[in-house]
DNA sequence: AACGTTGGCGTCAACGTTGACGTCAACGAT
DNA sequence: ATCGTTGACGTCAACGTTGACGCCAACGTT
């Protein structure tokens, strides 16, 4: 448990000053090839690391990032997170994890938390109404990745799926299995500005068959639970309901368990389409019919993202959208 | 995007000396009231935060503790890392992740990283044959909390939950449910030092019936996937099963999915129990008999006894085993 | 009146790095 | 012979904070 070995301890092992063993750690060059391998092998000798945070303290720079996200018992976001920190790791950062249940007030705590320790820049699933948050942080110079919402701000850039095509992919196929009479259920926790799939799928519907298709709107928590409770206020809305698209996917297996318990079979009764395509919906019955954001191509946009805004501040970004898909399944 | 305020600056406002400061913003008294008021006034206006990587460089405390996972995507594993997170950041701590699918040289990559940031402490979900490396890094002064294993080395504490308990609550719960012949699938990534419910499975057995009741034993991934090959190659050992316990629940899952494609009836003809009672298991048809963990409890335990490990590195601890019960649902 | 104690500060150095700049010898060009 | 250039270092300060210690006035004691 004796002290960690610094520079100075190289230094003096070898016979030089400091400043060349840090040239050599850093690769900076302005030292002899023999230099270099004595100091390579003091180093080696007495397990010398860099210390990060001297480091950090005068470079600014940390080696790490932050991930921001909602809730990590959400089975959409492990992937997600699993897929951010490969990423990361393999550009040499670390990642700090926070997740905020979608509270602006716990969201700003982590940001603050982040910025002292000195983040190179951080991911973020924003919290409810905490733009104005995420654009202060991006004008004092937090490179930002923004997920799932458009911000325009400097430092930050965005990526999100086309969940409005998502909607329209689902409206279709709903039609095409020809229901008609449809409930939609959405999420307390995405406010209205944010709600691409309702607009899409309502839009899809108007388009195919003008505004007679009548359709009803429910709002639930993002959870199966959630997705019970949406079912029965549709239920309530619409007896004759028979189409469904739910937030997401464990909204929709919620709704198909309601569903089941009230007696009618999905899909043959009610049909229901999910979106984020998690694992458990290929393995629950009825198979889940779904809306399929490709996780890992989100992570490495936004990690790409990421990178080009900490390597490149000044420049403006375009935001990034991903394209989504439906994969036909049992439920509809 | 001005420079952030310091300890200097909030002095030079006040008129005081930044060492001053520095002892309000730590409540380290040695200040007059009035001054207090007028330094927290100042800090106020000039937003002034501490700068954690400069403090963490002089108490060599950064107020951070790491995770170290396996795999995220595990469902089991989140529930944990929110409970981890949540109870760190009450504690003032902001939690590094990283995950290092098992592998005892990403472990080692991910320890070293989090030891060169100065981390307060480890939470580790130890990869294969990585206890030496931990012992290491015990002695070399970083207080480690080891899940589901027992490591005996200064600053290490161990959490794990009673999985031997759990095997023979499920060995009990088949035998009672008339089964005979019966199957483990183990898993790959756990060493036979960790096959605690394995041990605690076949010795139900054994004491219930003398060691007369035979029983066949697969390895697998952690997967569902695994769980499916996994109870390919049960059935091939023994083509007559009637009753397995898994792993966990995803390679319960597998193998209930393999056994329904085989034109097995679950539980007609095969029960199943799993381990660990993820969400999923209850939304599944059949719903999943299982042996519960309480991950919540988990969470707590582990950061508990890492807070325990941080203030007092001296004393020794003893194991926190936690206990488990089977939830009887449908499987079995 | 002299003395210890206490409260309320300030001073200085240190933590382990790196940025900015200086030095000095060797070398090639003129 | 002189000069500029280059390579290979070293020196010093700074990053923002806290630990150790020092100082001085006010106060109570003897």
């Amino acid at each position: 448990m004796d002290r960690e070995a610094t520079l100075h301890d190289v230094a003096g092992k070898v016979g030089v000053s400091p400043r060349t063993v840090s040239r050599v750690v850093n690769d900076e060059g302005g030292y002899s090839p023999e230099t270099r391998k004595k100091v390579l092998a003091a180093i080696e000798e007495l397990r010398y690391r860099p210390n990060m945070v001297a480091r950090a303290l005068i470079t600014k720079r940390s080696g790490t990032v932050g991930l921001v996200g909602g809730d990590m018992t959400d089975p959409f976001f492990p992937a997600l997170a699993e897929g951010i920190q490969h990423r990361a790791r393999e550009a040499g950062q670390t990642m700090f994890f926070a997740s905020t249940g979608s509270d602006p007030d716990r969201q700003a705590e982590v940001l603050r938390s982040f910025w002292a320790r000195a983040v190179d820049g951080v991911i973020v699933f924003p919290a409810l109404d905490s733009i104005d948050q995420l654009t202060d942080y991006g004008r004092r110079g937090l490179p930002i990745v923004v997920v799932d919402d458009l911000v325009e701000a400097p430092n930050v850039a965005c990526v999100l799926f086309d969940l409005e095509e998502g909607g329209r992919l689902a409206a279709r196929h709903l039609l095409s299995a020809g229901r008609r009479r449809m409930g939609v259920i959405s999420a307390t926790v995405s406010p209205p500005r944010r709600r691409h799939r309702e607009r899409g799928f309502l839009a899809a519907l108007t388009e195919a068959r003008g505004d007679h298709l009548p359709a009803v709107t429910a709002e639930a928590d993002p959870t199966v639970r959630g997705g019970e409770a949406g079912f029965a206020e549709l239920l309530s809305l619409m007896p004759d309901l028979d189409g469904i698209f739910a937030y997401n996917d464990l909204v929709a297996i919620g709704a198909m368990r309601a569903a089941a318990a009230s007696g009618r079979r999905v899909p043959d009764d009610i049909a229901v389409v999910g979106c984020d395509d998690i694992e458990m919906s290929t393995y629950i019955t009825p198979a889940l019919t779904t809306i399929r954001l490709d996780r890992g191509r989100l992570s490495n946009e936004a990690v790409a993202a990421l990178g080009d805004l900490i390597d490149a501040p000044a420049q403006r970004r375009q935001p990034v959208v991903l394209p989504v898909e439906l994969v036909a399944r049992e439920s509809a």
